[in-house]
DNA sequence: TGTATTTAATGCGATATCGTACTAAATACC
DNA sequence: GGTATTTAGTACGATATCGCATTAAATACA
């Protein structure tokens, strides 16, 4: 109970920092023109789970402000990489569409990824990252769960 | 081979982005008066490490820009947490050195902490986050690697 | 039914971060 | 020793992100 035993976490969220550093840097490196990754996370989001989805719950999704979400979303249908429409069910929302642009957008950033992740994968394998997975996606539940209760 | 190996990469940056945010979060809720997550890093890094680090090492430590941690340590700088002098080994460099305000700046943040993180401990205990450590160490050494030799 | 509260999205201002360009010093090289 | 290249730090402009306030719609509730 003493206070290293607390250190873990920050080293863990230091690492984590790092960690994420260097990933955007990586991602943002080899997408076309003043796109970042937020603009590939939100359509790779909507690809994975479904069209659809509103501003509100792709911020929750992502855990950042509303107003980031907006932005993003005002920037990539400037790109005309998705559409916004009424909410049928409220009228105060909207919902998210990919276009035909938007789904080529992902297809080709994962095309342009995937010789760097081939080498990545030759220095730390995929099963390994695999195998790290349960354990951070727990972790992060957790600290969800708890940023919820604490408000 | 298929990309669905490569999918966990993703899935791991994915992961380690929320994880940052929600981490971030919490802990800027609890800092004062408009310190970030930066800030106390820089602290924390500089106990852990040693005084009298230069700027361009910091911004290695963290991968982040070298106007970026200018931009940092001027913001300690202002709050009389650290001291910059000049580098006796380099004219053109400068050292870091922590004050005593910025020490205590750090051990009552961590004491602020501390029961957040004891409640963390009751839902994830540090052993698990202390086992998750190495692997996220080297998968970072790797990327880190990585980095340098693509450029 | 009518009012109060909550919620979705956005406008606006503040600021953290980044890339580029610049200066001064150190290093390489001839 | 003299020039060219690299490196440390910073100024500046662009922009991503956030918090606060506002508007419109939904929900609670009396």
């Amino acid at each position: 109970m003493a206070d290293e035993d607390l250190g873990c976490y920050f080293t863990l969220i230091y690492e984590v920092g790092i960690i994420n550093q260097i990933g955007t840097a990586f991602l943002e490196a080899r997408l076309p023109n003043g796109l970042l990754v937020s603009h590939f996370g939100v359509v790779s989001h909507l690809i994975r789970v479904g069209d659809g989805a509103t501003p509100v719950e792709l911020a929750g999704a992502f855990q950042v402000a509303k107003t980031t979400m907006t932005h993003t979303l005002a920037g990539l249908e400037k790109h005309g990489f998705v559409e916004m429409r009424p909410n049928p069910a409220d009228k105060r929302s909207k919902q998210v569409w990919l276009t035909d642009n938007g789904k080529k957008f992902r297809d080709e950033a994962l095309a342009k990824l995937a010789p760097l992740f081939q080498e990545l994968a030759g220095r730390f394998s995929s099963s390994r990252a695999a195998a790290m997975l349960p354990e951070l996606a727990e972790f992060r539940a957790v600290i969800d769960q708890l940023r919820d209760e604490i408000t």
